[in-house]
DNA sequence: ATAAACTTTCAATAATTATTGAAAGTTTGA
DNA sequence: TCAAACTTTCAATAATTATTGAAAGTTTAT
């Protein structure tokens, strides 16, 4: 396989896996590539690269930026805006964790507790609908903290065991 | 809040985390309805219940069999085919992390593998791709195992000791 | 103050994905 | 074997989401 054709599969795939979770394509194309690139890109250089247009680029530089994932870079004397990404993977990780966290995992958390403490009528239904959802609470709770612990501390067991393995 | 509207809250909550997680609306409101309802449901009952059409009903009564996460269930007398959900969020949870790796993490794991091993040519950007590519695919194989492991034993130490805090 | 170089915004449009509903298919009981 | 009761399929359509591109906005150098 050469460079180009591993280039394009390596962030057609990431692009493909975005939308899995709810990143969009565009989005996980643009830090595909940036995460690939030896050096800082303009906007001019992705849409070329991507073959997408000026304002999905700016849109999408944007929101991974929100995302605290890329950032703007200064080159002195150039006037255009260059963009990095975050380039080592531990770190990505713990800012996606972070992000999916804040974004998808806390509102649905909340909406299980408010759900799960609604006064029990005595109908089998409702004591139904409060097992169910305060079980459903105590799981995405433990989730997310789990997901939190084990995404910031930097080497757990199991990553050391497996860097030993493949190294 | 009433049952009712503590029922509508949840269901609406789970179809819309559903898309978020590459698993569609009405997939994860039937699967949602399922979970609280005390008796298994009939296609007319989901149907009427969420205001679906029947083929569309169907179709992902269908995906959510595939999944592993939904059962018929025969009622001795009954015409009609009656359906049940997985009702314990531990065994709910290994299922979906199972499927999820099976579907979605292992197929990229294996790009990034391939591309991770294309020859380096000596120049900078090949090296940058393998050695990027290569870092991605340890981190997705660790989080892979990690997420396997984690969902399978029945109740890690950070669980137990979860539990206790919250009980 | 002006103009060139660049970025952002957003209404229009395209692409994708979900949903419907009716026809075709299947199963069961009489 | 027939017909009623039920389920599945799938082409058409609706709903949603992504993308474009040009106009408006901003910054910088002279």
């Amino acid at each position: 396989m050469e460079y180009q054709e591993a280039k394009e599969k390596f962030i057609n795939t990431w692009g493909s896996l975005g939308t899995l979770w709810g990143i969009n394509k565009a989005m996980a194309q643009i830090q595909a590539l940036l995460f690939i690139s030896t050096h800082p890109l303009s906007m001019e250089d992705i849409m070329e690269d991507l073959q997408i247009s000026r304002g999905n680029t700016s849109m999408n530089l944007r929101q991974l930026m929100d995302w605290g994932i890329v950032t703007k870079e200064l080159i002195p004397g150039e006037r255009k805006e260059f963009f990095t990404t975050e380039k080592d993977v531990q770190e990505l990780a713990r800012i996606i964790a972070k992000e999916r966290s804040r974004r998808e995992i806390q509102p649905v958390t909340k909406v299980l507790k408010d759900v799960s403490s609604i006064t029990d009528d005595g109908t089998k239904k409702t004591k139904e609908l409060i097992k169910q959802t305060k079980a459903l609470y105590d799981l995405t709770e433990t989730a997310d903290i789990m997901l939190n612990k084990i995404v910031n501390q930097q080497q757990n067991w199991i990553t050391k065991s497996l860097i030993k393995l493949i190294k």
